[in-house]
DNA sequence: GATAATTTCAAACATTTGTTTAATTTTGTG
DNA sequence: CACAAAATTAAACAAATGTTTGAAATTATC
């Protein structure tokens, strides 16, 4: 499917609707009018509302791919400062793409798209056995211990930054934060790396 | 509100439809025909949809606020044994309430039902000041470190453990365990516990 | 600039949705 | 048993939903 720049504009405003929505809770017609497009116009561009998620999912996941792949083959770097960059790139990337990350969060739940399912598995399987290769070399070079739970430890890193999107606004009033959303987001984020670099070293366990 | 055993009989197959296809995908006549009542008998009983969802929040969270309270209070626990009740009691009652679990996280996903999200922001806020009280209590016995988040802890507990849940499968298909589910559920209890106190040690600093 | 292809639109379509109705059955009460 | 209250039902209701249609407007192609 080619995606043209009208595309890329429906998707923004259905991306943005399904996360504060639910996918059955926005209609096409509220996207439509947040896109500032006809009512027809997304049965004409994708076919149907299932198949605009779809495309959502295929344009987004796109975007994900690459980095990490790269990070692991990486041989300038140490085993810990693979996984440091890896933390920071994954919590800055969710922060970025908050609204993304909270529709993948509901896809999970709710078992429905099979085809979005299917590109959340493989998602989630490769990037397992990245990390998984990540581990054994430091392992190797005796930096990390033995009997790492790998997935355990992904579920920690993804949990840890969904939720801390999720209860944003609570931080913010549990720790009487007065400053705006753009530096306050900046300062969850940098809490955030802190957070899980002290996490992993215990998980790992590495002494840095 | 009184809730009767029919009450309770509805609102147990609106739990599993409500977590398997979300809040707007699980129609009404799903519902009744899961449980095996009348279309009619969902207003009957509980007015609107809606509020049969509220009624299922009132319900089930009524029986989650009780405990953490008392354990807090208790005299004869040292401050880490609590912490390790406490992450137990969570991701057992988490693997136990799958269903409402997920639907909890789908709701704080879509900002619609203000009586949900009021009750979930209680819950949230009078959970994190009794945890903030523990945490004074170790620091003030030195046997936890000065400065620590309380909630982005508590986001890695409640975190971590929704991951869990929703990655299920995925464990068991990367760590190629070939049990059956009631006992996998055990190992993945056990396995849970295990990691979260690991990382809690290093969060809290506790040297046990 | 004429013709064809693509894009946009308002309207209509068929379903599905949550809810209500009004009649009927069941249960409780004296 | 008789009567009232409560529970259950099938049917109907209005509104909302995703999708299609066919005409109009725009753009591309020669």
């Amino acid at each position: 499917m080619v995606i043209t720049e009208k595309h890329r504009q429906i998707l923004q405003k259905a991306e943005e609707l399904f996360a504060s929505r639910g996918f059955d809770g926005a209609t096409v017609r509220d996207i439509a009018e947040a896109a500032g497009v006809n009512l027809a116009m997304i049965s004409y561009y994708f076919g149907s509302k299932e198949k605009m998620m779809e495309a959502l999912f295929s344009e987004r996941m796109s975007a994900m791919k690459i980095r990490v792949e790269t990070l692991i083959k990486n041989e300038a770097l140490a085993p810990f400062q693979k996984v440091e960059i890896l933390i920071d790139e994954y919590v800055n990337k969710v922060m970025e793409k908050q609204s993304f990350y909270k529709i993948m969060l509901c896809e999970q739940v709710i078992n429905k798209n099979s085809v979005v399912l299917k590109a959340l598995s493989e998602l989630k399987l490769s990037y397992a056995n990245l990390i998984q290769e990540l581990i054994k070399e430091g392992q190797a070079k005796k930096v990390f211990k033995k009997n790492i739970d790998v997935m355990l430890m992904l579920n920690t890193m993804t949990g840890t930054t969904t939720q801390a999107i999720l209860n944003k606004d609570y931080y913010k009033a549990f720790n009487n934060l007065k400053m705006k959303t753009p530096e306050f987001e900046v300062l969850l984020v940098d809490k955030l790396r802190i957070h899980l670099k002290v996490v992993f070293k215990a998980i790992l366990g590495y002494e840095g």
